[in-house]
RNA sequence: GCCCGGGUGGCGGAAUGGUUUACGCAGAGGACUUAAAAUCCUUGCCUCUAACGAGGUUGUGGGUUCAAAUCCCACCCCGGGCACCA
């Protein structure tokens, strides 16, 4: 492959840029600009955690693609903001430095550098002076800083609720980071554990953050996949007393329209009001035990396993208003603590309920029924569970005797409250947020812990009565009140609070974090009192950090500012910072943060606006998801699998340009595609031929073949549509098909004996954003002083995108019979008459009669025949 | 089980009611060359036919339409997400 040096140019290339200083970012914090003037595109990729192994060609395929569009915005006008920084604490970076023996530090800055020289390989145009690392103290300071805004507004909380605990990576998990039942990072099964967790109150955010997604240009399954996660459901919370206690219980029902049809109900073996539910009870250990036992199996369970219902009868029954007598209670497997209030009246209308009645002979009474005779004679004798909560037709009550219970699902929830047995709640699958882990790579949680001022604020605050807290809690019994007595925040003066340099820093599994054995660390004064006082040791989970880097682009200069925060956000020029350049315009990045960071960065972003430090609603206005690059087997690039092809070598053996172009090329851009190392080839011929095409310029500007030729399909046409397609497709993040229209413009510009120059830089200008260097190169070597990347991206005009001639198709009776050329808006009588002319088409209408004639203009005629 | 995508040549894909297979890769034939590489040109779904042609063909089956890869119904397969969430 001859004719250019790619490894000369593309390293000239870069040195020029780095010199001229092209991409650095147009601030604009002057609110008095015209609006054209200051149009501004903020363009992120999802940054990366560098980890060991270093890139891959399918690492980057997004960054590729927002270079893209980034250098054609910035070429159209737009003022860009176009950052990349690191994510670099969380468990991966540490589980590597242990493997390694080789301090997180250290590893982290080390895999930052290759990261980083690999990026700057690829040519992109990033402005690193944007660059952030949140393991920075000077990133974190902020990160401890918003935390402990939450804190203040009473958004974590400390909780002792058993939480996922994953025995390998020795730390708690929230529930993002459980998939299936096991942890997303290492694959063991995930167990309860009760370790007292930070939480953060996300679930309070549940309705905005479900309401808000209408409004985001995003792909619709990552809109549903996060509608799922938060999991609104509206439905009835039913109150009763338990018989022979002072105790009363809550259900929450979604499908409570069968409500009559209840006869038992169902608590988690887990749920921490089981014990008083039971305590006086005859059984009352053993219904402890085999509760215990249940929760045990179910750690440890596959995930089919538990489709086996189990369980055991408390001793304590309902007394259901309703009137339906008492439901005993019974502790079943399948019901789940920490969804609803953790216990439900169970019937014969739901599979699992009635699955578990039939097992233990639990008596069933069903009121809801199919239309059909037969199959409702079934129902009413117990041989199949019927559950269609819509077409369904009621029994019970009276009131509702004969309706489909689809149709007065409101009007029972209304009879249901009106009568006093429950009142209308919404329940959310969402749960907070479990923020603490047990390790020690992470942002310390910057709180203060003092007994003694625990002792007192417990002591000034008389306990309050049970039944009190049975009516404010989501539970039957106190969780304790959200104030986190005793807890403070470290003053605003004493941030960061730095993760001290160690050398152990290994999990301990105890369910302490290993900060807990630093005394230096621990020790400390109560910010209150000023007496003894302990630090938490818990650090802050992997997605803290990226929760706001969005914000911290805008604003990186701030991170290195001595002053305060809270003086800092309100200062104007932080405010217009911020204001200047969020939302984020467009963010591009992998599918499979749809529902952690994506939900996590979201909430984080309307908590800052809540408090004054944003005033955008969103931080992500359009998303767009890479589709992953597959190795050339089909499986996923990995060590593992020894099927990793490292762009470096791409890069030195067919250059930049080449790789760029070949993976927008490829296919699709959001679509999972294999990599094919033949490829690759087009890419780097089209490139030659661009190259190649110079040789065709003519100097004299008295030739130029952008006249308008005599054909249909003139050159200038062609080169008109050019600009207009490419453009749009790169817009639409349609790579692959902008890339082909260059290529057909290519293909015919070689037709020619001489391009003229304009053309040609017009080409060139289409070409830049894919690849960079040549375009560059080429561009200069044309006598421009400054860089192409810095000129204007051409327009194109409509009038000339017009033919003078088409062609059409000749049909009969919706077949294809021939094609001609005609006059472009030629009427219907014209194109009949020259149609009808044709020999292929007279032959297929000889001894037919017309019935009809189907004209649709520019496009074709069809002889409808009988 | 529920919810999203998707299924088109040998391969990646294009076309969102109007010529199926743009563009690229691989293949075949040719030109240039002492030769090779590179480059350029031609060709390129299946069936029937000596040929001209004709018919078929976008996962399968049906429907709407002058006309369907595209719209509607049913089914099959692949990929992804969610899941004892009451």
């Amino acid at each position: 492959m001859t004719p250019y040096d790619h490894k000369k140019v593309e390293k000239r290339m870069r040195t020029l840029w780095k010199k001229e200083g092209i991409y650095k970012t147009k601030e604009d914090i002057s609110a008095h600009k015209p609006k054209s003037e200051s149009r501004k595109s903020y363009v992120l990729d999802m940054f990366p955690y560098p980890s060991g192994d270093g890139l891959h060609v399918g690492h980057p395929k997004g960054y590729i693609a927002t270079d893209v569009y980034s250098r054609m915005k910035q070429m159209q006008g737009y003022r860009i903001l176009h950052p990349m920084g690191f994510d670099a604490f969380g468990l991966p970076a540490e589980n590597y430095a242990i493997k390694n023996k080789i301090h997180p530090k250290k590893a982290v800055d080390k895999n930052i550098k290759t990261f980083k020289k690999q990026l700057e390989l690829l040519g992109f145009n990033y402005d690193w002076d944007k660059e952030i690392n949140t393991t920075d103290p000077r990133y974190y300071k902020w990160t401890q800083w918003m935390f402990i805004q939450m804190f203040k507004k009473g958004l974590a909380y400390r909780s002792n609720e058993p939480i996922n605990w994953c025995p390998s990576c020795k730390t708690g998990l929230s529930n993002e980071d459980v998939e299936e039942g096991k942890c997303e990072r290492c694959g063991s099964i995930v167990e309860k554990r009760p370790v007292p967790q930070w939480v953060l109150k996300i679930t309070d955010y549940a309705d905005r953050l479900l309401q808000d997604l209408e409004g985001l240009n995003w792909p619709e399954s990552i809109k549903e996949s996060q509608r799922n996660w938060i999991g609104r459901s509206e439905g009835l919370l039913f109150t009763a007393p338990v018989k022979d206690t002072e105790l009363k219980v809550r259900t929450f029902s979604a499908h409570f329209e069968a409500f009559y049809a209840d006869t038992f109900a169902v608590i988690a073996p887990d749920h921490p009001f089981l014990p008083k539910l039971v305590e006086g009870t005859k059984d009352e250990t053993k219904v402890l035990a085999f509760a215990d036992e249940l929760v045990k199996k179910r750690a440890v369970a596959g995930f089919d396993e538990l489709k086996k219902p189990e369980g055991i009868f408390t001793g304590r029954y309902i007394e259901d208003p309703i009137g339906n007598g008492d439901l005993p209670i019974w502790v079943a497997n399948y019901a789940v603590a920490d969804y609803g209030t953790g216990i439900v009246k169970a019937s014969c209308h739901d599979e699992r309920d009635f699955a578990f009645a039939k097992k233990y002979g639990i008596s069933l009474k069903p009121v809801l029924f199919p239309e059909d005779e037969t199959a409702r004679e079934k129902v009413e004798k117990l041989e199949v569970c019927f559950t269609d909560m819509k077409k369904g037709i009621l029994s019970k009550p009276k009131e509702f005797e004969g309706k489909r219970a689809g149709d007065f699902r409101k009007e029972i929830a209304d009879f249901a409250v009106k009568n006093g047995f429950a009142e209308r709640k919404i329940n959310y699958r969402l749960r907070d947020w479990v923020f603490s882990r047990q390790r020690y790579w992470g942002e310390p949680i910057p709180l203060i812990f003092c007994p003694e001022c625990k002792k007192s604020a417990e002591n000034s605050k008389l306990q309050a009565p049970d039944s009190k807290q049975i009516q404010n809690s989501k539970f039957q019994f106190s969780k304790g009140e959200v104030v986190n007595p005793g807890w403070f925040a470290v003053p605003e003066k004493d941030l960061p609070v730095k993760l001290p340099n160690v050398k152990s820093y290994e999990p301990t599994g105890t369910g302490e974090s290993p900060l807990a054995n630093i005394k230096s660390f621990i020790d400390t004064l109560c910010p209150e009192c000023g007496g003894p006082a302990k630090r938490e040791t818990n650090t802050m989970p992997q997605w803290a950090g990226s929760s706001w880097y969005h914000i911290a682009y805008c604003i990186s200069e701030n991170l290195k500012s001595q002053e305060t925060i809270s003086k800092q956000i309100t200062n104007s020029k932080f405010q217009n910072k911020v204001k200047n350049w969020l939302p984020v315009d467009l963010y591009v990045g992998g599918a499979e943060h749809a529902t952690r960071h994506l939900i996590y960065a979201r909430f984080w972003h309307k908590f800052l606006r809540d408090i004054g430090v944003l005033n955008t609603n969103e931080p992500f206005e359009r998303l767009l998801h890479v589709g992953l690059i597959m190795a050339e087997d089909g499986k996923k690039m990995s060590k593992r699998y020894g099927n990793v092809i490292n762009p470096d070598d791409i890069v030195n053996r067919l250059g930049a340009d080449t790789l760029r172009v070949y993976e927008m090329f490829m296919g699709p851009f959001g679509q999972q595609i294999a990599w094919n190392a033949d490829g690759m080839v087009g890419a780097r011929r089209f490139i030659e031929r661009v190259c190649r095409l110079r040789e065709k310029i003519l100097n004299s500007k008295s030739q130029d073949v952008l006249q308008p030729q005599n054909t249909t399909r003139g050159l200038e046409t062609l080169l008109h549509q050019t600009i207009k397609k490419v453009g749009e497709d790169i817009e639409m993040f349609k790579f692959n098909t902008a890339i082909s229209q260059l290529m057909i413009l290519v293909n015919e510009l070689e037709r020619e004996e001489y391009v003229s120059r304009d053309t040609y830089e017009v080409l060139l200008k289409l070409v830049a954003p894919f690849a960079p260097h040549i375009a560059d190169a080429l561009w200069r070597e044309l006598g421009n002083k400054k860089s192409i990347h810095v000129s204007n991206w051409p327009t194109h005009d409509p009038t000339k995108i017009v033919f003078h001639r088409v062609t059409m198709v000749a049909q009969v009776g919706g077949r294809v019979r021939d094609q001609f050329e005609a006059d472009l808006e030629a009427g219907e009588d014209a194109i009949k008459e020259i149609a009808a002319k044709l020999p292929s088409v007279k032959k297929w209408l000889e001894g037919k009669a017309v019935v009809k004639t189907i004209f649709v203009k520019n496009k074709l005629i069809n002889f409808v025949v009988r």
